[in-house]
DNA sequence: GCCAACGTTGGC
DNA sequence: GCCAACGTTGGC
């Protein structure tokens, strides 16, 4: 069992908005950094992801959802319609991937990147490395832990 | 809106 | 393979 942290602009898709899917799915469609996206292809079946806002007035942790299947051809990038069509991949050779996720819970208040980083348990958190732009990256079960606990 | 950090592209 | 230019991310 493997923790991973996905951002998300709120603007563009919340944690509402994922709750409120028909049946709380979503596929994690549009990802196009290899780094993020050879993440998402590790990602098993019941792992646990932390869902992040990002790019909005109070960025942090606001939710938890988990993997429900496992890395597939993201269609979008197939689209010339599509924002994220990408003309270098194709359903032969597939460049870029996507995981579906399902919604867990809602965190009854955000827990705030300000938060995030004052906590000493969490100094190791890819996340909180100056610079980071991942928006996929892994999680180490304590410090998921340590976060839930932090409400 | 600003700016630092990082990834990608393309000329050489 | 190097590196400058450019685009994007994301906090503030």
């Amino acid at each position: 069992m493997n923790c991973w942290l996905m951002k998300s602009e709120p603007d563009a898709f919340s944690i509402d908005d994922l709750a409120a899917r028909p049946g709380k799915l979503e596929h994690w469609d549009g990802v196009r950094n290899y780094q993020a996206r050879n993440f998402m292809r590790e990602m098993k079946k019941g792992d646990k992801v932390l869902f992040y806002h990002s790019s909005c007035p109070e960025p942090g942790v606001v939710g938890v959802a988990k993997v429900v299947k496992e890395a597939y051809p993201d269609f979008t990038a197939f689209d010339p319609e599509s924002k994220y069509f990408d003309p270098k991949s194709s359903p032969d050779k597939p460049r870029w991937f996507m995981v579906d996720i399902q919604f867990q819970k809602k965190l009854k208040r955000t827990i705030t990147l300000a938060e995030l980083k004052q906590n000493p348990r969490l100094e190791g958190m890819q996340l909180l490395r100056k610079g980071n732009r991942l928006s996929v990256m892994p999680v180490a079960e304590s410090e998921f832990d340590t976060i839930l606990a932090m409400l």
